[in-house]
DNA sequence: GGGAGTACATACCGTTGGTACGTACTCACA
DNA sequence: TGTGAGTACGTACCAACGGTATGTACTCCC
């Protein structure tokens, strides 16, 4: 079985900026990206189950042998996008977080980063739509909490902590977990809504809302009565 | 091709309660309905894509025709179920709603009931893990606004028209959307919670003092600028 | 410079969703 | 009462896809 000859000028002019590697790995690494930005391209147009290994590798020029040779299967390839997916959007909230003082005020800014995220096509298609099915329930938790969910946290827990709410961890991830659920529909909606941005304006109208009163509750004095075991 | 015997008796059983139709309709629904059945325990119990269609009409004890007979595919047969399940899940959140009168305190009951039905394995499963992949958004989207996400809008609804706040349909759909998006995170965290119950009552607290802050702005007189066109 | 390990290519397999086609049965209508 | 049309399946088969087994060229280190 002869091997037939690829092409080489591309994938080297990419890979030859990681300077401290051999040759070999070069190639190897590129390779590696080769497919990871062919899949992503290709799970965030039609989805996982739409997407057959054979156009991936067909669009990497590369075979199944060199895609096996990297990950393990069909939905290790696909973890390896989703985590790219979510590192991006992790990045771009981050960045929109460093600007305001007052924390309600940052969480305002935090919580407009989020529905931009949220509305990117291939956030959508490839974390909220296929990631729960694919990577199934454990591991996509496993994900979300050591990206976005955990940046919703920071947010969640810098307010709360500037209340008068004596809340505990538990109570901090709760909130959290309640805000990240709402967020992440209301940012869905925003897609299929007929003026986007009007979308978004009612949204930032709702959550503002809801944190005034939370915030004027706290001014009150209110302490909620947190339960434990 | 002879045809092999099927078992009849257990058929007729089943079928002999919907009293006005011929024998043949009856055995057509009873297949129909034992294929929902079967595809609904493996959907809940593996996901779709470890189902495969040749286990189900073995646990059906049918033939791949007769599937074929009565649905157009796999996926038409995922949507039977998936319907049935948001049926049964609104029957029992409607069923809980109509107790209090105070609508803040029946907003409690429903948030309640929904945190109940969201814990559901099969609901899960079905419906919150594969429903998006495999329907596909759009279609996903139109069965949830006419089940529980509708029931949300009402509860919703509800309780703001028994505010001071003036809002339109828009931003009456776009809070059921957050409250919604919201209490599904919230019950599908408490699933994997070492303590359900504590994690329960976690969020009654929590959602609880959202609805507290919301109704003490509402008494205060404040009025949230609505944007329009 | 040669042996070991890497980085693939090629060929093949089992499973699965879906289709084509055949047949037994029922029921309206003559 | 029988007969033709339509229903409700069963059977056999196919194409596509995920995955595997195996072979080979190339690199790197001793």
């Amino acid at each position: 079985m002869p091997r037939a000859p690829r092409p080489t000028e591309k994938l080297l002019e990419v890979a030859r900026s990681g300077s401290k590697m051999g040759r070999r790995q070069q190639f190897s690494t590129a390779t590696k990206r080769a497919l990871v930005d062919v899949a992503e391209e290709h799970f965030a147009g039609q989805g996982y189950a739409a997407t057959s290994l054979d156009s991936i590798v067909a669009g990497a020029q590369v075979t199944k042998g060199a895609l096996y040779h990297h990950f393990h299967g069909k939905q290790a390839l696909f973890e390896a996008v989703f985590e790219r997916v979510e590192q991006e959007a992790c990045g771009r909230i981050t960045e929109a977080l460093r600007t305001r003082e007052d924390p309600w005020d940052a969480a305002m800014d935090g919580l407009r980063a989020f529905l931009t995220v949220v509305q990117d096509p291939t956030y959508q298609r490839v974390v909220i739509q296929d990631g729960p099915a694919v990577l199934g329930y454990e591991r996509f938790r496993e994900q979300e909490r050591r990206s976005t969910f955990a940046l919703m946290q920071d947010i969640v827990r810098a307010t709360l902590d500037s209340s008068t709410y004596d809340l505990d961890g538990a109570m901090v991830e709760t909130f959290s977990r309640i805000f990240y659920g709402a967020l992440s529909a209301a940012g869905e909606s925003v897609t299929s809504a007929d003026d986007p941005v009007l979308a978004v304006a009612r949204i930032e109208v709702a959550v503002g809302l809801i944190l005034d009163g939370l915030r004027v509750l706290s001014d009150q004095g209110v302490t909620p009565r947190v339960p434990s075991t």
